[in-house]
DNA sequence: GATGAATGAGAATTCATTCAT
DNA sequence: AATGAATGAATTCTCATTCAT
């Protein structure tokens, strides 16, 4: 990931690089809110179109939203991550923290139904939860799974997560 | 990550480290091996020893083990990950490959009592899952959060995903 | 001294500076030697309008003449000095020759008062102590001293040099 | 002057410049301070061995080592002057607020003998005058003067000015 | 063996110059 | 003509690797 790389790829010099972004780091950070924002939106738009529905319908189609994000440009997308757990960009813990208070207001609207009673933990584990199924389902699919059974998966651990019976053990 | 940087960290000169590794891969190699091997020895002594034990108890052991596996220096741990993430390190892969198989052979072990059909599927859903809530568990547990917390979410996740009701979903 | 900083602070653009001047050398070449006529014509005009005046008082009008030349854009001034340094723009040296002339000129008129015999030696002396005096008064005086201060000086130091009693040393 | 060039002629590597000076201004600084060093000895070993000497000797042994600090290495000396009036290296300060002291201290001891009153005036006419007539000397002197022309012409400079009969100027 | 200064290929950054609008 | 974004050669700076001590 050179400079003068990144420039050959988007079709401009280096210098044009250099009139935007006034050094590598600004210009990574400019490329990770732009790829942010794409998948972002994804989410929101699933989530919030789904207030009304029942948690079946929306768990699977936020799930699916999940997964359509990661493979939104799966070489970008793993290139960030990986600058990411370099230098913690602040952009993405701002990313997670609006997920993570979309997902608990969904989940108040459905508390009822709900065996999870922290709904903070609770939103907290869906979202490490989900994305890393989407992440590696998304990037690193073992050969033996297809995509749809990942989606099935990944819903039944949510659904079951949510709704299952009481398994003796102290969780929220 | 500089080899300089390395070399002072670890006490020794560079001259010492290109003594024993050829090129930087390779020392990063060994480095990732030999933290692998730690952390591979903590999950396999759980999951043997608990061949026997009823489920509740192997996984709440065995997720207890992932946890103190990415607690076991969490900075490596970090870079490792970072690094694999760049160069996927096939030490890895082999790794995953055998955590993943024991895990199955667990599974196969309490077939009849888990709502779960597709133990290949059901093992790699299980690996990635508790490996993720692990790894930000420890490397980044929101401070409304206890490790204890942590813990019993991420055994509640695994045994509704492997015991709890139909969720009406075409699971495996 | 970028061409794209010379272009913003002169308030045009940097294709226009290029209308003009074909590389970077020409144009400042150009500043330089507009720069350098507006202190040659302070300089010849007390020269001249002095050939008349008893020495005294031609010194005194030619060394405040050359004080308010430097004060001329001082910033710029110290900026072409810079430049001429590194690249010894000829336009410079013919300036030098010119004032070094009417100096001579000068002093041909009034040699029988005169101490120093060498007269083009003695105009390279005076145009180098005077312009360091100068120079190095308008740009970087002492806060001990005056302006006033610094002129009085200098002429003491011309006039002792130009009339001063025999000192023993084999002087021109 | 670029860090590859400057590497060559010093006969090492790049990389080893940047172990020593963190960037291309300390590696120029270094320079400047050690060639400072080196003039300012050649200044002060003349200045404090003439303390005893009669004016007419110190003066003229003065001059010869200003003349032939100049000469030491002419065109670094150039390369270092240019670099000053681009960014003003205080080391530079420094050093002239030493030679200027040290100027001063010696007219101190002859007070009686000259015509200057305000001697911290005349010390730094004298820094000035007489560093200017060495640099131009040493680096520019015509064709039409010789080097032990320079160096009368410049002693009788500062003798007439110190000595010198009065002018009727309201000099120091 | 161990050391760490020296190396230089390669990556980041600047800036004089061009040219489509 | 005037503009200023785009260009890329030239420059600064980094760091994996070597090798004399």
């Amino acid at each position: 990931m050179t400079t003068n790389r990144v420039a050959e790829v988007a079709g401009v010099s280096v210098g044009s690089l250099y009139q935007y972004f006034g050094h590598k780091d600004e210009l990574i950070a400019a490329v990770a809110e732009r790829h942010g924002q794409r998948m972002l939106q994804l989410l929101l738009d699933s989530v919030t179109s789904m207030a009304e529905a029942p948690l079946e319908v929306a768990v699977r189609t936020y799930v699916a939203a999940m997964l359509r994000a990661h493979a939104l440009e799966p070489a970008l997308h793993q290139a960030l991550v990986r600058h990411v757990m370099t230098n913690g960009l602040e952009v993405m813990d701002e990313l997670d923290a609006l997920i993570q208070a979309s997902v608990r207001g969904y989940l108040e609207l459905h508390r009822e139904r709900l065996i999870v009673r922290d709904l903070d933990a609770a939103a907290w584990v869906l979202l490490v939860t989900v994305r890393a199924l989407a992440h590696v389902g998304a990037l690193h699919r073992p050969s033996s799974m297809s995509e749809a059974q990942i989606l099935d998966e990944t819903c039944a651990v949510v659904l079951r997560y949510l709704l299952g019976h009481d398994t003796g053990i102290s969780a929220s």
